[in-house]
RNA sequence: GCCGAAAUAGCUCAAUUGGUAGAGCAACUGACUUGUAAUCAGUAGGUUCCGGGUUCAAGUCCUGGUUUCGGCACCA
């Protein structure tokens, strides 16, 4: 999908259309006032102040009518320079306005408006030359949003759009959205019977169906592997931690409202875990190490509870119990290069398996202005942040840097992927973290006989096995790899009276040789039943009649072709094992 | 959590100004005996999300809650 910000003569347009919106919007609700009216990725937004009103679909249709017609009428778009004390005089009925025209820079001696009509905003620019330029567009939703994007302020509304050059790119625009909405895990999710949510189970606790729990076991299996040969240990943990083990670790100062809240039992108050690391410390502790034992990895697919909050709760991809791909890697600081590079690598290596190749690495530093949320160690961070720098660019891979995204303990290197619908997530992570081996006090015994202070990496592959599983929905549109599909290959007597028996026999020989093979002899139609296993994406459907009978062979079908291939029997296995060895990919 | 919207059969959706809750698919039964995306007929299926209220009468109106959806904020 096309990056509006990065196009040039787009994010102009855009932006002129946004310009278009607050004039039309002006013209129906006299009382509005104007915050700001950015470009981003796909369109553009206004965030407009209408007092009581709230808007409906009804008023964005009117909206756009009236842009329509602003549009017609073909003003040209002026810009005028005014003085800070002209543009305070013009403005001085708009607190939005006074509040960004005060906080320009000093060194700004004259401010600029854009004029149309009847109607002038505050912008820097550039805009198109007129709004008859402004033809292709279409409101897409609106919402509340804080102003100044802070809770603590009040919401105002936001009218979402987005505007191109022809009425082909703005059809294809909205063609490729609804395209977003199908491959959206959450429907298929519901289509495949993947997994479900309850009410009675709450917001946010999916459970999994048959369906699911194999591809997440798949998954599971397949990172354990990985994971093992890398000198992976696995262990498991328990859900529940005391207070005091949190308090230890920090977590409790910094997340305590994010957690389910506290269980007092007897005298002791306990939480569900909202996430591993403190029990990892403590089996790390668990005995003496020497430098030579180190890198010690220890890993878990672990289950934690999350309080998220209500209205960021949303299908596998954000829930509020998750089971991460968790490890905790105790190092000595000489090796946090060396141990950093080999998890990159590992992502790479599972996101080449996997073919995800729509992914962006981010640098997630602190904000040293942020003292409340970060631990407040100078010296530490600047090391940290310095050293995943470092290895970033020996590594040579692509990544952006964001501040204030850290975790309190340490800098991270995330991976952020753009599922079907709805702002950007992180998949994969990996942290530096200096802070809690000191907390918890760990040690090992140098080389000169000394005890030092390991250094922890965190960093979980998948994430958690939950928002993987979405997104690889969402990447394979529910066409999964054969090594990952649920049923693998559906079997269809031509006729059940007359091969059914055959069927039986091809399944039985295809489960014992572990193939997830499911027999279709119900009592329908060939095509019927075919159709069936088509809208099912299952990958290979076997169709035998008479004559694969007679030659004791089988016909199978790829999923969405439309020929079939006749092979014998354990040609066919052959080709399927092989398949699902390699974990080949399905396009 | 905040601003909006929604919730009707297993699924997708109807139901006029408040006036007998319906359809297609799926399920079940029977007929048909099938060669590459939907055979025909019949049967059954509902506390209209949950609670309270208004009314002669509520799926529909009011109210409290739950869940879901679109955003915002949050995300160890």
């Amino acid at each position: 999908m096309i990056n509006i910000k990065e196009d040039e003569r787009l994010s102009v347009l855009n932006h002129s259309c946004a310009h278009l919106l607050a004039q039309a919007v002006k013209h129906i609700y006299p009382e509005a006032m104007f915050w700001v009216g950015p470009v981003i990725e796909d369109g553009f937004y206004y965030d407009i102040d209408l007092g009581d009103i709230t808007l409906t679909d009804e008023d964005l249709q009117k909206i756009e009518k009236e842009m329509k017609k602003i549009s017609k009428d073909g003003k040209r778009i002026v810009r005028h320079e005014l003085t800070k004390e002209e543009a305070l005089e013009k403005f001085k009925n708009d607190p939005y306005k006074i509040d960004l025209i005060s906080r320009m820079d000093e060194e700004d001696t004259t401010i600029s408006c854009y004029a149309q009509g009847d109607f002038t905003d505050l912008c820097r620019g550039p805009h198109v030359e007129s709004v008859k330029e402004i033809k292709y567009f279409k409101l897409i939703k609106f919402s509340g949003a804080y102003w100044k994007g802070d809770s603590k302020n009040k919401m105002l509304q936001r009218i979402y759009g987005v505007c191109f050059e022809t009425e082909e790119d703005l059809d294809k625009y909205l063609q490729e959205l609804a395209e977003a909405r199908e491959r959206d895990h959450r429907k298929i999710g519901k289509e495949q019977e993947l997994y479900m949510n309850h009410e009675l189970v709450g917001a946010g606790m999916p459970l999994w169906l048959p369906n699911g729990a194999l591809i997440r076991k798949q998954l599971e299996n397949y990172i354990y592997e990985k994971e093992r040969k890398l000198g992976y240990e696995h262990v498991y943990t328990p859900c529940v931690g005391t207070v005091n083990l949190y308090k230890t670790s920090g977590h409790w100062d910094h997340y305590k409202e994010n957690m389910f809240p506290m269980m007092k039992v007897d005298d002791e108050e306990f939480v569900l875990r909202p996430m591993n690391c403190p029990h990892h410390m403590l089996i790390f502790k668990n005995k003496m190490h020497s430098y030579r034992d180190l890198p010690v990895r220890i890993g878990e697919f672990a289950t934690d509870f999350r309080y998220e909050a209500s209205g960021a709760v949303k299908g596998l991809e954000r829930v509020r119990c998750m089971c991460q791909n968790d490890a905790h890697l105790f190092v000595t600081p000489e090796q946090i290069g060396e141990e950093f590079k080999k998890v990159v690598s590992l992502i790479l290596d599972v996101y080449h398996d996997f073919g995800i190749e729509n992914y962006k690495f981010r640098l997630s530093l602190r904000d040293p202005e942020d003292k409340e949320k970060y631990f407040d160690d100078d010296k530490m961070w600047n090391e940290a942040e310095a050293k995943l720098r470092e290895v970033l660019n020996e590594l040579g891979v692509e990544y952006f840097e964001a501040i204030g995204e850290a975790a309190f303990y340490g800098p991270k290197l995330d991976v952020e992927v753009k599922p079907a619908v709805g702002p950007e997530v992180t998949l994969s992570t990996c942290q530096l973290d200096f802070l809690l081996p000191r907390r918890f006090e760990l040690s090992y015994i140098n080389s000169r006989g000394e005890k030092e202070t390991p250094v922890v990496l965190h960093r979980a592959i998948f994430g958690t096995f939950d928002r993987f599983t979405a997104f690889i929905i969402e990447e394979t549109k529910g066409r999964f790899p054969t090594w990952l599909a649920p049923v693998q290959v559906k079997v269809i007597p031509v006729n059940p009276e007359f091969q059914g028996d055959y069927g039986k026999e091809i399944r039985d020989y295809l489960v014992a040789n572990d193939i997830r093979a499911e027999l279709d002899d119900r009592n329908e139609k060939l095509g019927y039943r075919l159709r069936e296993a088509q809208t099912a994406k299952v990958p290979y459907t076997l169709i035998l009649g008479d004559s694969e009978k007679e030659n004791s062979t089988i016909s199978y079908r790829l999923h969405g072709e439309k020929e079939t291939t006749t092979v014998s029997k354990d040609d066919f296995l052959k080709m399927l094992k092989e398949e699902i060895e390699t974990k080949a990919i399905r396009h």
